[in-house]
DNA sequence: GACTCTATAAACAATT
DNA sequence: GAATTGTTTATAGAGT
């Protein structure tokens, strides 16, 4: 037995730590960030009503100049919008322009993105759908911007021209004050574009040079500010600084001038290898840091943000490439900037956004349930007060949960329990922690049902107290043995793993403990709880003895802190946690004036269970005991001098209810 | 160190 | 006969 026992040992300490179970990823229908950012520019604007930007024979000079104007900056809000939302790239269908493609089916095909987020396309579009529509959205908007913006510079030009023509004749600060307007407009144009860019910049769709991303986008910022330069823009002469023009044109977007700005996402044909992307802009949202961190973490030479462990990170890709220069020749080759590319980094971009909001919320939760926490600690409660800790409230079952209160204090006491018991020591050490603290389980369980629930962490408690939740958690207060099985991977990720095992101590405990109480049942046998029994099975030593008493009143204040974040912390981290050290504090808790309601038995030879013949006793009934008898135990606890049966306390909370109860039962049990 | 509690394992019987 | 359920025994770790 001993070499057995000891393999057995070894055995049962807990294998699986795998950390916090899975995140229930719950897709919140966030709305895609990048549309969502730019979305508040007139995104329904007609198409249709720039395009009829070239029928403005009739109109003054100076209206004509104004309706353009603004024209032009529907137009590149759509456009940009319709950028923010969708990836567009310059790739194959530059070329092919054709003024027709500019008409209706440019706007319908510009205005759904807008009308749908990004999530809704995903969901009534099939890839292959998303894909077509993408790339037609793309040559479409490509004509169109370029047609656009080769129109409107020219005409800009003419305006200009005119004028000023026209102003020396009229009176300067008229002129001036127009020019104004339409430098503002111009510039909020291209502010648009900047933004856009940026976004696009962010998302890793546009790669530029460390100087390539110094030229347009810190230019136009300057030019912005600097109002000195926004005649050279209007001219088309461009800022200083514009490197990325020819890399524009070459790309077949002729667009010069302030066009420029605007046609740099198009700019970068393929992913250049050293691949900069990542070096974003300041002031870029928060949000996005992890990434990156992790991104600029990457840069480093010799590594390549997509490439790892000797693949390539593309999504749905991951070819072997022996080296980086394979892998950039792979990554030039087999995703370059086209359609199929462009699709993927949408998806992606998605999926950063989905993970985004989600943490965002995470996060969120994270810091309201810190700062929850941390005010507790400095609640000060009364010695006693711990128990009336809220978890009763919140426990699912409505059941009388008189341990409530007790439960509370014990409270403190599941994280060291937990921490030992869950990760490294096996079971043994975990223990006690829950039961010295008499039924901390309801609240703690409340408290934390989420957690253990997709946690893999072995929850701090006996199975004995974890046998009786389960039992009064139920309307009847008994269940089946396959259904305290069922409650047990229904609650805890934990048993969902390790079956074997725990259903023997299960059955176990069922029998060994005189507290559960196995019923006859119609539909079988069932099992309930003698609460009078579980109390009774409490250490007595521990409710007088003065170390306790420290132990609690430690133990409340250690015990503030929340079980759950105590939980979590162990789980994570641990070792540090598991230390037995760490565990003092939880001792404190058994303190509680633990309820010992036993003490409700008077004297009762409580005979319960004790019969080795099942008693059997109508559920009902039991469960009523049960009820009753727990509420008492809390609130007597304190009292009770020593061992479990002691004297009844009289003052007791819920007395009334215990004495009916004990009354009852002794019939009951009688019979 | 003794006692107690708990976890774990295992054997066995009874029941389904 | 297999699986499940229930009982019992043994052992070891941990706390008091």
């Amino acid at each position: 037995m001993m070499v057995e026992s000891a393999s057995e040992t070894i055995r049962s300490a807990p294998s699986g730590q795998n950390g916090v179970g899975s995140l229930s990823g719950q897709a919140d229908g966030g709305s895609g960030g990048g549309a969502g950012a730019a979305g508040t520019a007139g995104g329904g604007v007609g198409r249709d009503s720039a395009a009829g930007a070239d029928s403005n024979g009739e109109m003054s000079p100076a209206d004509l100049l104004h309706f353009q104007q603004q024209q032009a900056l529907q137009v590149a809000r759509q456009f940009l919008l319709q950028q923010a939302s969708g990836l567009s790239s310059p790739g194959n269908n530059d070329s092919k322009q054709s003024a027709s493609a500019v008409q209706v089916p440019v706007s319908v095909a510009m205005m759904s993105p807008q009308m749908l987020t990004p999530q809704q396309m995903q969901q009534i579009l099939s890839p292959p759908q998303l894909q077509a529509l993408l790339q037609q959205q793309q040559a479409l908007m490509l004509q169109q911007l370029q047609e656009y913006y080769k129109k409107q510079q020219e005409q800009l030009h003419l305006q200009l021209l005119t004028q000023q023509q026209a102003g020396k004749q009229q009176p300067k600060e008229a002129l001036g004050n127009k020019q104004l307007a339409f430098q503002q407009q111009l510039l909020q144009m291209q502010q648009l574009q900047q933004q856009h860019l940026l976004n696009l910049q962010r998302q890793g769709l546009v790669s530029l040079q460390p100087n390539q991303a110094s030229g347009p986008l810190q230019a136009l910022p300057q030019a912005a500010v600097c109002p000195t330069d926004l005649p050279q823009l209007w001219k088309g002469e461009g800022a200083p600084g514009q490197p990325p023009e020819d890399s524009v044109k070459q790309e077949g977007l002729d667009l010069t001038g302030t066009a420029t700005t605007a046609t740099s996402f198009a700019a970068p044909p393929k992913v250049s290898p050293p691949l900069s992307h990542h070096t974003l802009p300041n002031g870029q949202p928060t949000v996005l840091t992890p990434r990156r961190d992790s991104s600029s973490h990457e840069e480093t030479p010799g590594s390549h943000p997509l490439y790892g462990h000797g693949e390539c990170k593309w999504p749905g890709c991951e070819t072997l490439c022996e080296d980086l220069g394979q892998f950039i020749k792979h990554l030039n080759t087999e995703h370059a900037l086209d359609d199929r590319s462009t699709a993927q980094c949408r998806v992606q971009m998605q999926v950063v956004q989905q993970l985004e909001i989600q943490l965002a919320k995470e996060s969120e939760r994270l810091q309201a349930m810190m700062a929850h926490l941390h005010m507790r600690p400095s609640e000060p409660k009364p010695f006693s007060q711990p128990v009336t800790v809220s978890a009763a409230d919140s426990f699912p079952d409505g059941l009388v949960h008189p341990p409530t209160s007790a439960a509370a204090p014990v409270t403190p006491l599941r994280p060291p329990g937990l921490g030992s018991a869950s990760l490294h020591s096996g079971g043994p050490a975990r223990r006690r922690s829950s039961d010295k603290f008499c039924s901390p389980i309801s609240s703690e369980l409340a408290q934390n049902h989420e957690f253990y629930k997709n946690a893999d962490v072995r929850p701090p408690f006996t199975y004995a107290s974890l046998i009786r939740q389960a039992i009064l958690e139920t309307p009847d207060r008994q269940l089946t043995l396959n259904e305290i099985y069922n409650w047990f991977t229904r609650m805890f990720a934990y048993f969902r793993r390790n079956t074997a095992t725990w259903k023997n101590a299960v059955r176990h405990n069922l029998s060994l403990h005189k507290c559960f109480v196995r019923v006859e049942n119609v539909k079988g046998a069932v099992w309930t709880v003698d609460e009078r029994e579980y109390q009774k099975r409490r250490p007595p030593k521990m409710t007088g003895s003065p170390t306790l008493v420290k132990n609690m009143i430690s133990g409340l204040s250690y015990g503030a802190l929340n079980a759950s974040y105590q939980a979590a912390l162990a789980e994570s981290s641990f070792p540090l946690l598991n230390s037995p050290g760490m565990l003092n504090p939880g001792s404190a808790s058994s303190l509680l004036p633990l309820s010992h309601d036993d003490v409700g038995a008077p004297g009762e030879p409580l005979p319960s269970n004790g019969s080795s013949s099942p008693p059997r006793l109508s559920p009902p009934q039991y469960s009523h005991q049960v009820q009753v008898k727990e509420e008492p135990a809390e609130a007597e606890e304190d009292r009770r001098p020593g061992p479990a049966l002691g004297p009844p306390n009289p003052s007791t909370t819920g007395p009334a209810e215990d004495r009916d109860l004990e009354e009852e039962l002794p019939g009951e049990e009688l019979s």
